[in-house]
DNA sequence: TATGAATGTAAATTTAACGTAAAGTTAACC
DNA sequence: GGTTAACTTTACGTTAAATTTACATTCATA
């Protein structure tokens, strides 16, 4: 693997985890930067983009649920991975409550084999996201070729639909809302009706399958197979 | 995690090392499928979904290297934990140079018993590299797939019971009043009657378990489990 | 143990969200 | 510039979910 080009930030107001995490991945090859509050660690993930942050839950001043808001804003930012770092026990009302974009949570006490080995689970989703062909059962999809199988039979399918089809597909099983499919295939300006997202995913099931898609009333969309 | 859920997946082209470790395998009472081919692996790979892969790197034909990389292409399978098989002193520096993905490496000859041990260690890992799932006891909570499993059983609740009971579960044993429910719940604005609450939390009860919620009456609701 | 406010509950009702056919509107391509 | 496919909207149908209703039950307290 070479760990070397992805970047790491760690993000804890305890210099001795930091130091101790920052060890860890570095062996394992990861490019390491570390912050100990909330707005250093906005100003060095704005610096430097990491592909993955570690971010401290409990902190003074900006805490990890602020930052993680505040980072998920910037549009440089919105892609990154973020793992929150949570005590045992921790009240985690909002977090919980609210979905502020975390990938994943870790609990203190860290056991160091425990946390690499969900960093590197969490990494391979980055490679493995430019893979040119995804599998689901009969369902094939190339990105690369901008082509679906069902079956082996060949699909094509306009722009819209595929890229919803790729969105839906690209977190199996994630709800994706309502606003996160017009924010990512439609974009952030353009506005369009209530009933168009229906209609894409009408045509999806009637091409590739109603039992792909599933609605969450009152939430949004999955593909699940 | 019984041993007997977890389905592991031998590839070696040699019958007696398959034979001999599937035997051992199953000893530890693991599920074990055997393939003697890259082309059979990624087949029983497919349809078998196993949690880990063994995976000679020396076969005819399509070699490890290449059918790890055809696995970790597959969606579902890209989680999936792969540990190479090779031969002391082989020449495994394209092993070690390119990132195919593999997460151990057992050389041969093996000895079983630290075999068995690295597998045992791999294995471990299962329980805590996946997407944030909230558990209590029995009932595990997935926020990102919008699920909820009761026994391992899968629930499906509409929207608000789902809110009510992420909220509840937020601070477990934390009694939330009647109007930090309505208030997380149903927002700021929203005027609903006095029963409302009631009907949502009975609904938990009968779908969940009526011993998960409690009444403190004059006050509101807590979760215990 | 009698009382009344708070809560439980089945069923009816209402509402909001989604599904869908078809028509209208853009944009792309020859 | 006309044709076609893609995309969007319209206008309603459908349904699950949310809410209310109407009454029963509970339980702390007098």
């Amino acid at each position: 693997m070479n760990n070397s080009s992805i970047k790491i930030l760690l993000v804890d107001d305890e210099p001795d985890i930091l130091e101790f995490l920052s060890y860890n991945l570095k062996k394992e090859g990861y490019t390491v930067y570390t912050a100990s509050n909330g707005k250093e660690a906005i100003s060095v993930a704005k610096k430097e983009t990491p592909h993955l942050i570690v971010l401290d839950v409990m902190m003074p001043e900006i805490d990890g649920i602020e930052t993680c808001r505040e980072i998920r804003n910037i549009k440089a930012l919105k892609d990154v991975i973020i793992t929150f770092l949570t005590a045992r026990g921790e009240d985690y009302t909002q977090i919980a409550g609210f979905d502020v974009g975390a990938d994943d949570y870790i609990t203190k006490p860290i056991k160091i084999r425990v946390f690499l080995s969900r960093i590197n689970a969490l990494l391979r989703r980055l490679q493995s996201t430019n893979a040119p062909i995804f599998e689901f059962g009969n369902l094939k999809i190339d990105k690369e070729r901008h082509l679906v199988y069902s079956h082996n039979i060949e699909i094509i399918l306009p722009n819209k639909e595929f890229k919803l089809l790729c969105l839906l597909t690209s977190k199996s099983g994630k709800v994706f809302t309502r606003e996160e499919i017009l924010e990512q295939v439609w974009g952030d300006e353009v506005v369009v009706g209530d009933r168009t997202i229906d209609v894409h995913i009408r045509k999806l099931r009637e091409k590739i399958g109603e039992s792909y898609f599933k609605t969450i009333k009152g939430v949004g969309y999955k593909f699940e197979f």
